[in-house]
RNA sequence: UCCCCUGUAGCUCAGCUGGUAGAGCAAGCGGCUGUUAACCGCUGGGUCGUAGGUUCGAAUCCUACCGGGGGAGCCA
């Protein structure tokens, strides 16, 4: 018979009868004059509480246990028993309590009842003693463990990528520069900065995409896929944004865009299955106190049960210009979705996610496969209700010379990419790739509003305290 | 970056067309109870985001700045 170690092994019915030794945060305390008192525990090991007795013949009862306040960091030692009252099968029956840490209820930010977000976001710090937070936890965790035995299973390699680049081409949004060159000492200056004398040697930059370096992986290994910081210096302000977040991104040598788009589908299952498997009752608290329409599960089920929409970006543009809605951006063939037709076409026309491909090549990257009709590229967006864009992805280009002639189109200078080219040069292949959010992952399986709120510590703009 | 809303006690908020600050919860103390968002009573707690301005008088009106939220753009 071993020790029970945890508070999620406490509250199970088999571990009745077994020593405890359980180790946590006070989340409350409830006195009883009959001689006791009510101590919910929680250790992070699941959402729920442990609710310990404490009898009056503790040595420590007067001094320690009834003084004891939310926060305060404990361990106690006892036997698991079926609980006499309602609302959990066990409880255990405290024989020493031992306080590491008080938390001074004066000043303990934390309340027993319900903060607003906005509120936790300024305690960071204490935010993961929530029950919330402590569920985003655990199934961001979930969601990280998922994405790594999906790939691993089907033969992916982990490769990293560099998180310095010095190539500021990458082409996809602005770039926080990274210098050892003395700031202050060079505005004094207010000379031109020469910046072969920079830690590099060049100008250099946080890595907004892993995905040009994951292609020479994919065109040696065969499939691959990084997973890691990415940062984004856009000024953007909005519930779905960070400047730093995760991005997962699969690179895959012979794959047409018609396996990308199955493989994202088959991707987005697989995470949202191991989720509702692994994290139940995790997943049970977002569907009912994060998700207002109590449906969240539901949609997910339904997601792993049904096929993604896809359809193509001209049938879609059809598909707006007859919804009969009224759109603030007129819908018309060559410009990009915009937010409002995404959500219509996936919270309103289909209700479930969708994929759009083949976009107009002149609004979107120079590495994206031409098609035959020289207007369209073989690009797709997975779009889910709610959160819109999950997952952008293409297949690449892989002829040399078209990949010259669109860089040249888009104003790019072919020199600046020769490695990239090389890859075309040499026994080029057809690959494809795409990637992922994992925030927006998060943030699309817990129901969660604003993704400042499913990373532990957001970065955006004019905010990083923590 | 643009548009709209917002900032009052530890937290969530009320405070009308300007007249000098209030509730619930939390906290402290007491009572009661195998309790579980516990309950009942009492008590303490605020230069009303900051800086200017209008006025006899500003939480209230005006301006700027700062913080927060929603929408948009950029995207993942």
């Amino acid at each position: 018979m071993s020790t029970i170690r945890t508070v999620a092994a406490a509250r199970s019915k088999d571990s009745i009868g077994q020593q405890a030794l359980l180790q946590g945060w006070v989340r409350t305390r409830r006195d009883s004059k009959g001689g006791f008192s009510f101590i919910e525990l929680n250790d992070g090991t699941c959402l729920a509480n442990v609710q310990v007795i404490a009898p009056a013949e503790l040595e420590n009862y007067e001094t320690v246990v009834k003084h004891l306040s939310p926060g305060s960091s404990i361990t106690v030692r006892g036997t698991v028993v079926a609980s006499q009252g309602k609302g959990q099968d066990t409880e255990v029956q405290a024989q020493s309590i031992e306080l590491h840490g008080g938390a001074d209820p004066e000043t303990y930010p934390l309340q027993k009842k319900r903060h607003t977000f906005e509120k936790l976001r300024e305690w960071a710090h204490l935010r993961p003693r929530t029950n919330t937070f402590g569920a985003i936890a655990r199934v961001r965790n979930c969601v990280c463990r998922s994405i790594h035995d999906f790939f691993q299973e089907n033969g992916f390699l982990y490769v990293h990528t560099p998180i310095i680049t010095a190539s500021d081409c990458e082409g996809a949004g602005a770039m926080f520069r990274v210098t050892t060159l003395d700031v202050d000492q060079l505005v004094a200056q207010r000379e031109k900065v020469d910046w072969s004398r920079d830690f590099f040697g060049r100008p250099s930059f946080l890595t907004v995409s892993g995905q040009l370096e994951a292609e020479i992986f994919a065109c040696a290994l065969g499939k691959v896929y990084t997973f890691g910081p990415t940062f984004r210096a856009e000024n953007s302000n909005t519930p779905r944004h960070l400047a730093e977040f995760w991005m997962i991104e699969p690179e895959m040598a012979f794959y047409d865009l018609n396996d990308n788009m199955t493989l994202a589908e088959d991707f987005l299952k697989r995470i949202f299955r191991d989720v509702l498997e692994r994290c139940p009752e995790d997943m049970a608290f977002f569907n009912q106190f994060i998700d207002e329409s109590h449906t969240l599960i539901d949609t997910l089920q339904g997601i792993i049960d049904s096929e993604f929409v896809r359809l193509s970006y001209t049938e879609a543009i059809e598909l707006l210009q007859q919804s009969g809605e009224t759109f603030e951006f007129p819908v018309q063939w060559g410009c990009d979705l915009q937010t409002e037709h995404e959500r219509y076409l996936t919270e309103k026309k289909f209700r479930r996610p969708v994929i759009v491909y083949d976009y107009p090549a002149q609004i979107k990257a120079f590495y994206m496969r031409l098609n035959d009709d020289e207007k369209t590229v073989r690009a797709m967006d997975v779009l889910v209700p709610r959160v819109g864009e999950i997952i952008g992805g293409s297949q690449r280009e892989e002829r040399l010379d078209v990949l010259e002639r669109r860089m040249t189109q888009l104003g790019l200078n072919p020199e600046d990419y020769w490695w990239y080219l090389d890859l075309r040069r040499f026994g080029t292949v057809p690959h494809s790739g795409f990637g992922l959010g994992l925030e927006r992952a998060v943030q699309f399986v817990t129901g969660m509003a604003n993704i400042r709120d499913v990373i532990p510590f957001p970065r955006t703009p004019g905010n990083a305290e923590f």
